[in-house]
DNA sequence: GCATGCGGGACAAAAAATGTCCATCCTATA
DNA sequence: TATAGGATGGACATTTTTTGTCCCGCATGC
């Protein structure tokens, strides 16, 4: 941590949680601007009068602009809040949680977010923010992009800027279909993105839980071939963590196959596996998609996960491969590293 | 100034008062302690209830120590305290002020101090501090150090700490002594300091305002010729800056002289020389030291002074040599550049 | 044009900061 | 050893600041 930080902390300790409430104003307005008192208020779980003060004071710093239509972030204001972000990362020991977070689960990569999804689902923003970030720096000319769905995968490709000057990209879908709503499906998330890399996409349309006849003559495909031929060769596989029970509610699984799963100790889902705290595999999804094995080879893993619920089905992931970069939430972090002690 | 700082001032601007009213406390504590709160308060020119929560926060975070006998400061604050120095330096923007001064002044070296000594006595001590580390960076080997008098150079002395490794150092009186405190005259600076410096010196036993012709007697005498030769060939001067209507009535001038003297626009006074606020010299102390031509010659001048009240003085004595380094404080420095602007 | 949500004003209630006094305990000194 | 001075810590009234709450006029979108 910077050595003013750590004095500033010592001699003037009171501005520690000012700053963090107003770094959680700040991101509100930043994300959901423009907006009132009263929304506000309430989203951060604040009094009104509260806001109205803290607002007041980011007004004549000029990191906000009142209107009549609410109140909104400055470009000045923007870029505060984006400096502010590795402040409040500094602050909370984040690089610390990091550490642990990488000796608990033995992996190589960690990125820790402050804040909690669970509790506050902005939170989710910035860590997606994060990941576009990690991806853009991944990603080279030629390469082949595999992308699951999910809330926050969609949330990381939506914080994906438009490139330049990358060329030959390509975006498949990690795995078939997942029901919920159109926008979060890999399918609609592997097109944008690829309209954001500058690169190309295709399709997959496979249901979920297929027959394995199904799945043969499927494979026989020239197209669904084609993809499955580029999914064993991946460059990149960006993907989302989900929670086992969650998963299974979401896909609509029968409630006796449901409630094995979990009687079998499946915490958690990634790419159609279910698998529990220590990553043995509890299930697949019998759909067309990114096997295991290949997942194992696969140059750069990004996996992005938020909320402290989400803790075990991390951790059991974790086990799948060490060579990943993980990006979560400070709350995922803390339940990881306190998971890990009480072991 | 530092970003992390930067930040700090926009989005928690309530924290610079608050972060230079502890600094102050603190300050008070580390020069002054064990030290009560009634005679802190009284000092500071605050509310002894204010003290007393302030005293209460920087106990509780390690600061300082409370005992029967009063207030002190911890090893820890005392390293914290310095770090402060620093980061008031920086949010007080003094780089800014200095850069300003050199331009006023048209000198080489500006350093300045965060405070006022009109205000705030403590303030020369940092001051001395800055100089002392001065001079320790700018002594080597075999060098001859030439000291002023005053309460100022006195203070620097004061501050400087032990020093090992240096070899052959010696230090002499500048000129003839100056009435006022025993302590603070130049011959028993001049021998302090050589002992920090683990050095050996010489002593200057001559009146003020001497006769031409005891001069030249006492110019014969081997020990002061010695000294007089030292003085021709020194290699740092460090001395102080003084006003030229408090030194007149310090050295006792006649009142006829002394309103001459101030008639003729003089406005300061260092190593014996009066001079108005362009720097011409108005008169000369009759007395055996260092002279004009010799100050023009050394290698390393360094000049202290504190106070608003001594801007003039400081102006006018930065035209007789523009390589120096001076050490004044936030007050006088503020005070010259209004001067400079005002022109 | 109408309903919704916005900012801003106003004011009471609550909380925090500050001023003030006093009891008690050390410590240096006569 | 007795005593005076200065120190802390507790207590409490008072002032100032913060916070909760309501209402009003106005812009905006339907």
């Amino acid at each position: 941590m910077s050595s003013l930080l750590k004095l500033a902390k010592v001699v003037v300790p009171e501005m520690v949680p000012l700053l963090e409430k107003r770094f959680e104003v700040l991101r509100s307005i930043h994300y959901q601007g423009p907006i009132g008192r009263r929304s506000l208020a309430t989203n951060l779980g604040i009094g009104e009068r509260i806001v109205r003060a803290e607002i007041q004071l980011l007004q004549q710093q000029g990191l906000v602009d009142i209107q009549s239509s609410g109140v909104m972030i400055t470009p000045y204001g923007a870029s505060i809040y984006q400096q502010l972000e590795h402040m409040i990362h500094d602050i909370r020991g984040m690089q610390n949680l990091e550490a642990k977070v990488k000796e608990a689960l033995d992996i190589s990569h960690a990125i820790v977010i402050p804040g909690d999804c669970d509790q506050d689902p902005l939170v989710l923003r910035d860590a997606a923010k994060s990941a576009a970030l990690q991806l853009k720096q991944s990603v080279k000319d030629h390469m082949t992009i595999g992308v699951t769905g999910g809330a926050t995968i969609y949330q990381v490709m939506m914080e994906m800027s438009q490139q330049k000057g990358l060329k030959n990209t390509k975006v498949i879908p990690a795995r078939g279909g997942i029901g919920g709503s159109l926008e979060m499906q890999s399918n609609h998330i592997a097109a944008r993105l690829a309209e954001k890399l500058g690169g190309s996409y295709r399709l997959l349309h496979v249901p979920d839980n297929i027959s394995s006849n199904a799945k043969e003559s499927l494979m026989k495909e020239p197209e669904i071939l084609n993809l499955v031929t580029d999914l064993h060769a991946l460059d990149i596989l960006l993907f989302g963590i989900g929670r086992a029970d969650q998963m299974a509610r979401r896909r609509k699984l029968p409630e006796k196959e449901h409630e094995e799963l979990l009687n079998q100790g499946a915490v958690g889902e990634a790419f159609g596996y279910y698998f529990d705290v220590r990553g043995r595999i509890i299930k697949d999804s019998n759909t067309i998609g990114i096997s295991l094995q290949d997942y194992q080879r696969i140059p750069v893993a990004i996996a992005v996960a938020c909320g402290s619920s989400k803790a075990k089905a991390i951790h059991g992931l974790a086990s799948l491969r060490k060579e990943i970069i993980l990006v979560i939430d400070e709350g995922a972090a803390r339940e990881i590293v306190n998971l890990g002690e009480s072991n």
